[in-house]
DNA sequence: CGATACGTTGATCCATTTCAAGATTGGTGG
DNA sequence: CCACCAATCTTGAAATGGATCAACGTATCG
């Protein structure tokens, strides 16, 4: 758990916002990066390629350090794209890193998310190498289920997140065309609905089930430290 | 860089040395993890799931910290697994974690280790959602060879790593039977020969060309903190 | 009201899985 | 040293998943 002090700390550190509209390159692959950024409201993707041959590695939601992979190497090896409209909060990566260095908690924090992200990457190689593309769908559209209900933004029957099928696709490796497809296959299986960015799923179990989802991989011990950083109306997991 | 005096912390902490046999588990998944592996000799896998569908979802090579991934959160998402004999360096998870949190130059070069495992999961993505089975097994050689390189473990021609065609399937996401035939298509367009382990190239570039490789992403910025640890006869990137 | 992006559908071809059987290799005990 | 066993590798044929090409519906927003 983050003490009061470092989480006051952070939210200082991080007091610079900034907005920027659907599909802004915000890195771009291999450029000098100086600046953390906590994604605060919005979605952003991380992507390989240029559009006839994109692919996005990445799917990231309120709550995470987007160019976190870049606090060691200086750079990110993907562009930052932004999914629909998105707002951030900017820290200098120097001072973040100082701030991780020096300070026990918060160290421990970046370290999780971090982490977390990495458990998160292996797992989309898994749902690659394993699943169908119906199932795939599914199972994405499960664990952004999970980390969206992790933030607050996630409702019992389904949530909101402005993907279009051309993205599902580049997320899933697969064609837009048969992405289509694959949706309709969940559709008439009657495990998930997706129209204009609305998931809505009766029986979540049974979406979990087929996208052979198990939420364990996304929690961190119980003792680990995990705080929520207030940033004006949202706050956000850390 | 590494100061000569983080050098020689880091090769105190990890004086203990440690064998197993091919197959070993080393660390079960969700299993509380108290120390952290540097791999000295041979090969690691990460897997999930059960012998019948089982995936690799990274493979780790000589100066890879196979468990760094629980450094945050206190347990892997995977097995480890040995792939051939090995020889691990152990040290406890809290004082690798308190000198990577006191000392700049080894929380660093830390940072810098478990970032690129990252990128290389992000490239891995990558590989499973844009290519077919020859072109991944193109990629996945590539890549080995590079990091090889890195650890002067590959020669000139090629290189020689314990994987059965069952493994390379388990990595590219296919079933054995095709991954026999694309490494038959690498054999018949002359790029690539994998006989029990035997990784032959004519052409290196031809071969990374037709996998679609780069081998940017395996390299941190020049300034970034990399330094060699000694470990008996082996050296090792860190 | 028309652009324009997004979604849907059909037909054909290629990649990959699946089921089935056989060949090669490395090691082990007699 | 040979015979045998088990694991690994190889090959064939049929069935499914997915890509590709092409066309058409349907939002949505100036």
């Amino acid at each position: 758990m983050l003490r009061p002090g470092s989480r006051s700390a952070l939210e200082e550190l991080f007091a610079e916002h900034e907005s920027a509209a659907d599909q802004t390159v915000l890195v771009a692959a291999y450029a000098p990066v100086t600046q953390i950024s906590v994604l605060i409201e919005g979605y952003v993707v991380r992507v390989i390629g240029q559009d006839g041959d994109r692919t996005i590695v990445s799917l990231l939601v309120p709550g995470d350090l987007i160019d976190l992979p870049a606090l060691g190497l200086g750079h990110l090896d993907h562009d930052l794209v932004a999914l629909g409209p998105v707002t951030l909060a900017r820290a200098p990566l120097d001072r973040l890193r100082d701030l991780a260095l020096s300070n026990g908690d918060i160290g421990q924090a970046v370290w999780i998310a971090s982490q977390l992200d990495g458990t998160i990457q292996r797992q989309w190689t898994l749902k690659l190498g394993r699943l169908k593309a119906s199932r795939r769908v599914a199972r994405l559209l499960s664990e952004l289920w999970h980390r969206l209900d992790m933030v607050g933004l996630a409702g019992p029957d389904g949530y909101h997140i402005p993907m279009t099928q051309q993205d599902l696709a580049d997320i899933c490796g697969t064609t837009p065309i048969h992405m289509n497809r694959a949706l309709g296959e969940l559709r008439r299986l009657g495990l998930a609905d997706l129209r204009r960015g609305h998931v809505t799923a009766p029986d979540r179990d049974a979406l979990e089930h087929y996208g052979a989802f198990r939420a364990n991989y996304l929690k961190a011990r119980p003792d680990a430290a995990v705080g929520v950083i207030r940033f004006g109306e949202n706050h956000i997991l850390m």
